[in-house]
DNA sequence: CAAGATTGAGAGTTCAATCTTC
DNA sequence: GAAGATTGAACTCTCAATCTTG
């Protein structure tokens, strides 16, 4: 089942694979998250660094949050801004480096966190639902091929 | 009120989360596109633009370009702002509606999509030598499962 | 000088409002 | 009024430069 891949280097304009599709269902699929999230008042940034900050069980510095996330330092700075400004956050100086400032998670962030969470679960749960156990494992066996 | 339960969030995204290993799989995957692209000086949706207007082989009205997109037609007024900084499109009137501005693509940027193009297909091309046909319709059928 | 965070500029995206033209 | 495009504001992200502190 294999007559595809007829010209490899030849015809340009000639869309046909997979990687492409992945893509695609990559976007439809954080669509699904970021309404998912939406519906709670977060975005999926802020609801990583809540996350990050509830699993954590601390106050977090920028840094090891930006580390944690992937992202550069001056992103968190802003992020955290608007998380602060949401009331979400609480920027709290470190008593043991004067350098450093650790983001503290508030009540009301860590409410809005958890409800991020169930609505991530309750998504979770349909996709679940409609794949079967051994498309779940190629789709495990490919991605990791990816890397 | 909030009695965070730690085994209740915690533990239930832990061992399954094939919908988690999706998404990360696409940011690697979107991270390769970006840096294929940009080796010859492009981003993705200046790509995406150059390549609409080459297939259509005619100038396209910035209202169309981001319907084919599926983009806001706001973005792509920014967007077409850059190409056309960049000398990749030019903007045109169009005499049958004196309300609609087309982007006409140039012959700099003709010569710059097909240079993203043969990136691509290279990228692709390392891609399906990794991949097995059963695992690739599986990909295909969790994929339409999503809609 | 290193490591923390911040600022400023720029790319990309969305939405709401506006302006011109049909 | 409805359909073209544009502008302004906001969010997310990156990089380069800067400022403070170790």
């Amino acid at each position: 089942m294999n007559d595809r891949d007829k010209t490899a280097t030849a015809t340009k304009s000639a869309p046909d694979r997979t990687i492409f599709s992945l893509l695609h269902a990559a976007r439809v699929l954080e669509g699904k998250v970021e309404t998912a999230l939406d519906s709670v008042g977060l975005s999926v940034p802020k609801y990583s660094v809540l996350s990050e900050l509830v699993s954590a069980d601390a106050p977090l510095s920028l840094g090891e949050l930006a580390g944690k996330l992937s992202c550069v330092k001056s992103n968190m700075t802003q992020l955290v801004d608007r998380l602060e400004a949401d009331g979400l956050v609480r920027r709290v100086d470190d008593p043991k480096d004067r350098r450093s400032v650790k983001a503290a998670i508030t009540e009301e962030g860590r409410a809005k966190q958890a409800a991020g969470a169930e609505k991530l679960d309750e998504l979770h749960e349909r996709f679940s639902a409609s794949v079967d156990d051994n498309d779940r494992s190629a789709v495990q066996r490919l991605l990791t091929a990816l890397e």
